[in-house]
DNA sequence: GGTCTGACTAAAT
DNA sequence: GATTTAGCCAGAC
């Protein structure tokens, strides 16, 4: 895995998230071997060079938390939706379905 | 090298 | 279910 920085590999992974799917910051760390660094993935998002689908990075619950560093309206929202996964009420819909493991995915 | 911050998580209340 | 507390770690100052 890949490995250089922690955010190139969360760059990585979250790149490598197929569309109509949506991963956890817990899972994506877990998967790079990092159970606690949930929060740095979320902040490696933070600084996504742009050509990283944070969009499909969600927290544990499925709840677009993104959604407010994306804009004050709801474009992550739409370009989930865009991409087949229904949003309702600032959250995924059938969190378990849509829920991509990077780390069962992937291997 | 200490301190603050952050798009988190899980457990406890 | 909502709120609070604490734990986790990488970067910026």
């Amino acid at each position: 895995m890949a490995g250089t920085d922690f955010f190139s590999d969360v760059y990585q992974v979250v790149r490598l998230i197929p569309g109509g799917r949506a991963t956890s910051y817990g899972a994506i760390a877990a998967c790079l071997g990092a159970p606690g660094n949930a929060r740095i993935v979320g902040w490696a998002m933070a600084g996504c060079p742009g050509d990283v689908p944070a969009h499909r990075v969600v927290n544990s619950k499925g709840q677009l938390s993104a959604k407010a560093r994306f804009g004050p309206g709801n474009e992550m929202q739409h370009l989930l939706e865009a991409e087949g996964v229904q949003v309702v009420n600032d959250r995924i819909a059938d969190w378990g379905r849509v829920f991509w493991d990077p780390a069962a995915e992937l291997l």
